[in-house]
DNA sequence: TCTTGACTTCCAGTGCGCTCGAAGTTCTAG
DNA sequence: CTAGAACTTCGAGCGCACTGGAAGTCAAGA
């Protein structure tokens, strides 16, 4: 990720899974996959250059990959933004959708944390129970 | 599941599936994988007769899974559980450990639901805009 | 008793999301 | 100019968590 230039304007693959976290393989995947906008430009014809829009784009995919959009469905929302302007009403209501997953996802897993951590207060319960009922062996360590 | 006593003491692989949310497979599936306490009693040394206990186990396994936790790790769970009492300090360190990581992801999807509820808004804004930019075609439809 | 459907085991198959490796090409530091 | 690291494509492989099907057994109502 050498600066050559005052603002770079383009990285390598392997720059490019640095800023976003994922592996040079995912992102080749990816494209492949038809998740990027369009191909990602290359440089003498073969080795990839990210662009800043490139890079913004999988971090945000990214977002949706970890709020639990499938590749299937990322693809979809890809092939609208692709196909230009005129379907912001229909990408909207995709968002939408996920966001309202995302939402009960969201209160669901606060349910689970809200039986884990009732799990945990029975077991530390036990234990000072179990410490109470048996001798002390040495009080003064630790 | 056929109420045959004032309270009904177990239950078929189906009927334990209706309570569970899971498949009869995952059932099957969960125990051969060594998820469950012990091995599920069976009726005529046939069909599993699932117990309040087991039904209450898959429950909370399932809450385990539901927030990411392996197969592996619950069956590692399982096996302490299974080699009695004594190791409560373990369990509960693997519990934490287990809150902890849910934690850190109930936080990590807020974040991406942020950014999520963002994107929504400028698609809310453009297609603001759009509206007002366009000639309206008919005022009193709709 | 008969029939029908739910159950049993066992093993193979599926879908997802990468991950790896081969074989060849290109970039870069010395 | 050269060595070696990083890149390319392509296709196969993997780990996970089930899921499905075959072949046989069991159970409950008509």
């Amino acid at each position: 990720m050498a600066i050559t230039e005052i603002e770079p304007r383009d990285y390598s693959i392997s720059d490019a899974a640095a800023l976003t976290g994922l592996s040079v393989h995912a992102l080749r995947y990816y494209e492949r996959a038809g998740l990027m906008l369009d191909r990602v430009p290359r440089a003498a014809s073969t080795h990839r250059r990210y662009r800043d829009m490139d890079i913004g784009w999988v971090q945000f995919i990214t977002r949706l990959r970890s709020t639990g959009m499938s590749i299937r469905q990322i693809h979809e929302y890809a092939e609208m933004v692709r196909s230009g302007d005129g379907n912001e009403v229909e990408r909207l209501q995709l968002m939408e959708q996920h966001r309202q997953r995302v939402e009960a996802q969201l209160h669901e897993i606060e349910g689970h944390l809200a039986a884990i951590r009732f799990k945990i207060d029975l077991y530390h319960e036990r234990i000072a129970n179990r410490c109470a009922l048996q001798p002390p062996t040495d009080r003064t360590s630790s």
